[in-house]
DNA sequence: CACTTGACCTGTCCGC
DNA sequence: TGCGGACAGGTCAAGT
């Protein structure tokens, strides 16, 4: 569930609370949430000096001293949170945030620093992952080589959007927004969000899409995450940010998770869909099955 | 090759 | 109350 906007609200938060501090140890009981040899994790991991947080797509860059990076990928379920020394020790008066209650059940890796502050990385579902990877290899693997353009840099065009969304003229719309190597960081929230926005119905091949909708689907994709972020993201049930804290965007959504509820355009009841497996939300009315020349085209005849 | 389905997992909710 | 099954949805691998 944790898109760009989620992903981008931790990175904001760790961005804070993580460089300068040295890792001490590591735990995990479940190998495949922290990947990576122990050679190379005692040799680059314990002792480095954490010195920036980055994010690409969905995934968060740890960067170390030692020059490897935790790239870290949360998944439906993953939170990072951190817990400083004094929450640690229960002072502060929150004592129902959940900084103050890990680690809890669904821990999978903790990462203790020499100030006595920690770090959990916690995974109900456990889809979630850690890799431990040499910084300077990272631009060369595939997991980064293929990702497509990031929606927020301030070079994404509609006319990129559209060169990315002609590799695949036959797919859905829904499944081509979905799809990271075409754009990067779009989960199942935003993408319903954004094409209620433009007006596309989700079920649309990419290539009866015409330039008016390309270029509104642009713009709406940009305004729908920077609204998200603004929100601290979307929380459905586990995503909360680096302190604990959960999002609020679903508060403001359109039609996601909406269905029997009025559309806030039109006002006609939101329905609830299955496209490329996944449970979509549209307006029916709003969002024409057809491209309005077909429509036009099939009037005449 | 393009697209769909299944697997990875666990907690929650629904019907019986 | 308990139990089985469907469902939630990010991504890769396997299947059509």
């Amino acid at each position: 569930m944790p898109e760009l906007p989620e992903v981008e609200t931790v990175r904001r938060g760790l961005k804070k609370l993580l460089p300068g501090r040295e890792v001490q140890s590591v735990k995990t009981d479940w190998p495949k949430s922290l990947q990576g040899s122990k050679a190379d994790v005692q040799q680059f991991l314990l002792g480095a000096r954490i010195e920036a947080v980055h994010r690409r797509a969905k995934m968060l860059l740890i960067e170390l001293s030692s020059d490897y990076t935790l790239v870290v990928h949360l998944k439906m379920t993953g939170q990072l949170v951190f817990q400083s020394d004094k929450e640690r020790f229960g002072a502060g008066h929150p004592t129902d945030s959940l900084a103050h209650k890990l680690p809890d059940s669904s821990t999978r890796v903790e990462i203790a620093f020499t100030d006595g502050s920690r770090l959990f990385f916690n995974d109900q579902r456990k889809f979630g992952w850690i890799r431990l990877l040499p910084t300077p290899e990272l631009e060369h693997l595939p997991l980064f080589q293929k990702l497509g353009p990031e929606p927020l840099d301030p070079s994404f065009s509609w006319q990129q959007l559209r060169a990315m969304l002609q590799r695949r003229p036959n797919a859905s719309i829904k499944a081509a927004l979905l799809d990271q190597t075409v754009i990067s960081g779009i989960g199942n929230i935003y993408a319903d969000e954004a094409l209620w926005g433009a007006k596309i119905h989700p079920t649309m091949p990419i290539r009866s899409l015409s330039l008016v909708q390309i270029k509104r689907l642009h713009g709406e994709l940009i305004s729908i995450l920077q609204l998200a972020i603004s929100k601290g993201g979307s929380t459905d049930k586990n995503y909360v940010d680096a302190k604990g804290k959960k999002g609020s965007y679903l508060h403001f959504a359109r039609v996601f998770r909406r269905e029997g509820q009025s559309c806030p355009r039109c006002g006609n009841a939101i329905i609830k869909l299955r496209v490329s497996g996944r449970g979509t939300h549209v307006c029916p009315v709003c969002q024409k099955l057809k491209s309005p020349r077909a429509a036009k085209t099939e009037a005449n005849q």
